[in-house]
DNA sequence: CGGCTTTGACCGGCGC
DNA sequence: GCGCCGGTCAAAGCCG
């Protein structure tokens, strides 16, 4: 666990991209060469269809998470995939931003979505970024808190699909956690959408990176959360959300067993094209 | 009482 | 058109 943290350390400068979580705290739409030089991968080397810079897209930002990556993953969403369908006609990227929790005042999600619909237009998705967490919890701590608003059966597996909003005002950011069938110690979240908002200050223990990280938490975790909240400062301008692709990463904590070992049919089945996940039956 | 979870219903997308 | 499935809603219930 703890050589994991390891890249972050030298000049200031390398703070931005010297870890997984850096990178997702940086709300900069990452590109090839960045991620690149952030994990220390190319995303070319995966037996999976990379994703393009363009589609890269925004990652969300989770400053408590300490993560390796397992491979930047291109998300089967039909709508994200076509950098068309996101551009233009709605009121743009910033629109959940502006628009409050999720919507206009006295519309639900259900209006807007036919609103949308009439027009042919396709709802928007955020971009994705997917965890898997060796973790007994289902809920990881990751700073920000959430509500559950839905569960639903995952096929092909005994463990449901949680569902999550931010539950800061004017927040749209969503993830999905579920539990690999596979392997029921691992924990997959899916992040959607970027937090514009500070963390609580009401965040408590335990967080993710203590959970995980043990005695490596408080202190990396402190500085992670004034970097972020200053990070959060500058960073208020709107961000481009069109064209996301899914990155997923695992948690890695000293356990290398099961390092790529992951798969799943629930949530990565959405995530993972299939030649990836092939290698592992 | 407010915030949260649970859970069945509903909706839209998609494949056939 | 139909059925399946993922995602979301919202009422009801729970809990501190």
């Amino acid at each position: 666990m703890d050589d994991q943290v390891d890249h972050k350390n030298t000049s200031l400068d390398e703070v931005i991209f010297t870890s997984v979580a850096d990178c997702l705290q940086s709300s900069l739409v990452m590109d090839y060469n960045s991620l690149e030089k952030a994990f220390k991968f190319s995303p070319y080397n995966y037996p999976c269809q990379p994703i393009s810079p363009s589609n890269m897209g925004q990652i969300v930002n989770y400053p408590y998470l300490n993560l390796t990556p397992i491979s930047p993953m291109v998300s089967s969403s039909s709508n994200e995939a076509d950098p068309k369908e996101n551009v233009g006609d709605k009121s743009g990227p910033m629109e959940n931003h502006n628009d409050g929790d999720q919507h206009g005042v006295g519309e639900t999600s259900k209006q807007l979505t036919k609103q949308g619909k009439g027009k042919g237009e396709k709802k928007e998705r955020e971009a994705r970024v997917a965890f898997m967490t060796k973790s007994e919890v289902d809920q990881l701590e990751d700073g920000y808190r959430w509500r559950k608003y839905g569960q639903k059966a995952v096929k092909n597996s005994p463990y449901p699909r949680s569902y999550y909003r931010c539950t800061a005002q004017k927040c749209n950011v969503k993830k999905r956690v579920e539990r690999s069938f596979q392997d029921p110690s691992i924990v997959i979240t899916t992040y959607e959408g970027k937090h514009y908002h500070p963390i609580p200050s009401t965040f408590r223990g335990p967080m993710v990176g203590e959970h995980l990280f043990g005695h490596h938490g408080s202190g990396i975790l402190h500085s992670f959360k004034r970097y972020h909240q200053q990070f959060l400062m500058k960073n208020q301008h709107p961000v481009n959300y069109q064209s996301a692709g899914t990155v997923t990463y695992q948690q890695s904590h000293g356990d290398s067993s099961n390092h790529q070992q992951v798969v799943d049919c629930g949530l990565l089945q959405d995530i993972v094209p299939s030649k990836f996940l092939k290698h592992e039956s």
